[in-house]
DNA sequence: GTTGTTTGATGAAGCGGTTTATCACAATCG
DNA sequence: CGATTGTGATAAACCGCTTCATCAAACAAC
């Protein structure tokens, strides 16, 4: 049915081999061929419209030039998470600048965990996987089935290959930025305690107000988790404690989070960031959507993505040098909720804002 | 390397022919398999641990089991929209069901419009494609290759095949529900004026106000968009008419539209509902986020994308009756943005809220 | 003038499956 | 009992492309 190799090499009046090489630009290959039986071929290609099928030659060279994704376990996850959106746009980019393609996998409803991990196969040349649950099915099978995979926010274990952002220094900008404007009782909002991430934040947190001499209370770090219900009934609790022992600054697990939070303590009729200052994490879209915009840590997403793709297919195509386990930097998007856009810094020419004791 | 059928054949003491034939539990075709060859196949099969080689048998059969999933042709959009994740989980669901894959496309930055449809090629059966643009170069790509497409939110033209949800419905039930609540002066914050949609929902309201004969103002239905921002701004345009002349309701385009609606409202010292009643459109995740949470039109956004890719597979598999270009139905979804909790509808038992003339 | 070497080109063997055509043999039938 | 039917199995062709091994001719070197 459709034009192939074939049907080109007869009209070039060729062999296929000539076809192939020519068409494929060899150049490392014994093949040659001259100028002219080149343009030839190129006339007999383009007048037939012939595109070679990728089937076939993947077939014929053993490479498919596809990498799979595997998106997190989890419905919510992947439908109210910006976060997943944007690792894909990191990844689409180095996978579309490479000429590779991407099919995806995802362990929705319906289906086990360990489904999932069936449906890779042989068509892809390696695996990108986001946030993968501990003792992931699918690990086994890459293995197995000698397929390379980087995951994207994993705790990097000896020989694995992954891609984070500096969660400790995340953790600890978010503390430092709120010591420098004067908080002296700050709690924090973990994000879910079986990612190695949340972990680090809290170390970068406590680590800072360790330095800064402030009396660190375990009591104001609160298990919560990626969820604005989350963010938000942790929050309640802590208000709880009354005005004398709230808290005045809360670091939470991400930008949703904070948006709990926030609306907690505008519900129990304080201000943002005037009673209590709010720092998010993640500085996705929805970040300058709460009210005030938040104030938080900005990870590098899209780049992350990115940077996974690139090392996925630097080693399949056999390039050196690559670190395994790159640490992306973060930074800090200072905006309105911790009040440090009234006033900046406690050293600066600015009074600091009032801060309840 | 890896174990072929050659290797199962040999061990199990069959011809090639019959392993292939045991494996695909073949039923319509001539080659038949006695139950205790089939067992030694088996046997052979399991101890070898082998698996077919997927792309082996899409050359050899020309069906390569993939789908395609063009994404739209805008970064915000993916990234910030929730839409495109909730479709695509309808259509992971549909796919994964019925034993495809899928193979992710996008037109992210950096690469024209039509790179994207050269990406396009015979490793995919059919394409699933969202919201294309007017003249899409994928489209006639498709045709030339013969690759089928189903479209989602596209304007239905004669032969395509595409999934809608009923817009002209959901702009009625948005312009109802208002004028149950009393409103006389409303206005519609249309989308992007070259998506179908759009139009549809404009109309719908327009019937709506005719048909209970309220004057319809052609100043307050307004071109604005799916994005916050211009949801903000043309608010605040409306609100700049004076109390006397500015609606008592407005009608968004989206939910993302609705939500900078609301800001503006409440920049200029209003109340959503109490002075301002806005109802938002899609329902996504967003919509409870909203202070107050969005009354909104309902758009069953994952069943479309299950529909669609239900719709492609049925083509692909030769299933016959099939609707080609279903109008899904919508639903409101009542919150708190329009007052209704308060005084449901007025000729209930409450009272209807008091609404300025 | 014989021997290498380079250039241009090709046939044929895979890659790992599916499928058609063919065949041996046992069972059924008039 | 010869003819027909059904069952079980297989060899070989094929899907469309890559690539190895081979070769003829032109060219350079000794």
């Amino acid at each position: 049915m459709a034009v192939t190799i074939r049907d080109v090499a007869k009209l070039a009046g060729t062999s296929i081999t000539a076809v192939s090489a020519a068409l494929n630009n060899t150049s490392g290959s014994t093949i040659r061929v001259s100028q002219a039986t080149r343009e030839r071929i190129y006339d007999a290609a383009a007048q037939l419209g012939y595109v070679s099928n990728p089937i076939a030659k993947s077939l014929a060279t053993g490479k498919t030039k596809v990498l799979g994704l595997m998106l997190p376990y989890a419905d919510a996850f992947v439908d109210q998470n910006p976060f997943s959106n944007q690792v894909m746009s990191g990844i689409m980019r180095e996978v579309v600048h490479r000429h590779y393609n991407l099919m995806l996998y995802t362990a929705t409803s319906g289906i086990q965990k360990d489904r999932a991990a069936m449906l890779v196969d042989s068509k892809i040349e390696g695996l990108l996987v986001v946030m993968p649950p501990e003792d992931s099915a699918i690990f086994l099978k890459c293995k197995k089935r000698n397929i390379p995979y980087v995951s994207i926010l994993d705790r990097p274990t000896a020989g694995s290959w992954s891609v984070n952002s500096d969660d400790y220094t995340g953790g600890r900008m978010a503390a430092e930025h709120l010591v420098k404007l004067g908080h002296k009782r700050m709690a924090h909002l973990m994000g879910s305690p079986d990612v190695s991430t949340s972990h680090l934040r809290a170390k970068g947190f406590r680590d800072v107000l360790e330095e800064a001499a402030i009396e660190l209370r375990e009591d104001l770090i609160v298990q919560s988790g990626f969820d604005w219900r989350l963010g938000l009934d942790s929050t309640e609790q802590l208000l709880q404690r009354g005005v004398k022992e709230m808290p005045t600054a809360i670091f939470a697990a991400n930008d949703l989070c904070a948006e709990g939070a926030i609306r907690a303590i505008r519900a129990a009729g304080l201000s943002v960031p005037n009673d209590i200052a709010v720092v998010g994490y993640d500085d996705t879209w929805y970040a300058t959507l709460t009210q005030p915009p938040l104030t938080t840590v900005h990870m590098p997403i899209e780049e992350m993505g990115e940077m996974a793709a690139r090392m996925l297919i630097a080693r399949l195509e056999g390039e050196d040098e690559i670190d395994p386990q790159p640490i992306l930097p973060v930074s800090l998007t200072v905006r309105n909720s911790c009040g440090a856009h009234l006033a900046p810094f406690v050293d600066g020419t600015k009074q600091s804002p009032p801060v309840r004791q």
